[in-house]
DNA sequence: CCCAAACATACCCCGCTAGCTATATAGCCG
DNA sequence: CGGCTATATAGCTAGCGGGGTATGTTTGGG
């Protein structure tokens, strides 16, 4: 229901890196521009995203802003994998095969 | 690597609905068009989008192409979600709340 | 007090994408 | 073999989203 956005916000390979960085420790703004190479406009920006979609929290103190992971809409795209979860088990290796020895993974048609 | 993709990919409500209804069994583009209501070409360029993914796998039958699941590259999601699976195994009861009790999903700001 | 620091918001631009319609291609059936 | 069925591709358009720069707002420090 609310959760769909879920997905979306995740399709963004900054926001991913954004909640691996929270994942360790709270950050200030400063800091994951600092680590994610772009603006300070553009971090906040994905942080305002993040936070409408319930994924992160922020703590104010004085000018600072203190952003924290908030994992509980994860658990909705975790919901939606389960029912596929038990059928890559016996195909894991073929995973395997396919991550690590193909070395240029073939381009579909 | 290559999967960074299936991310993407997955953001689609569409696409998602596609890969849950072939986890029952294989369709033809046909049936899939009926299902979700769109256009025939629409369904054709989800269903390349998901081919190229490496989420399904077509098997030619005459002018019939039936699709099937390929759930290889959801490996790759779970593989991102799990460091943070433990998280919210203890606030479980507080998302459950969330879905199921609260009628009307707050609205971020 | 006033300036600087830290962050948010506003605005613009551009590329991508999802939807459509029209058309091409391929294979069965009569 | 002609036309119909099933699907793919092409081409177009509208809207969204992510990047940036410019500016507003708050708070602490000198």
């Amino acid at each position: 229901m609310f959760g769909s956005v879920t997905f979306e916000v995740l399709a963004e390979p900054v926001r991913r890196r954004i909640l691996d960085l929270l994942r360790e420790r709270p950050r200030l703004v400063g800091e994951l521009t600092a680590e994610l190479g772009l603006s300070q406009p553009g971090t906040s920006k994905h942080l305002r995203v993040l936070r409408e979609a319930g994924l992160v929290r922020v703590r104010a103190e004085a000018q600072r802003r203190w952003y924290e992971l908030d994992p509980a809409p994860l658990a909705e795209v975790d919901a939606w994998l389960a029912p596929y979860r038990w059928m890559w088990a016996d195909r894991f290796d073929a995973l395997e095969r396919h991550l690590d020895a193909d070395p240029d993974p073939v381009e579909d048609r």
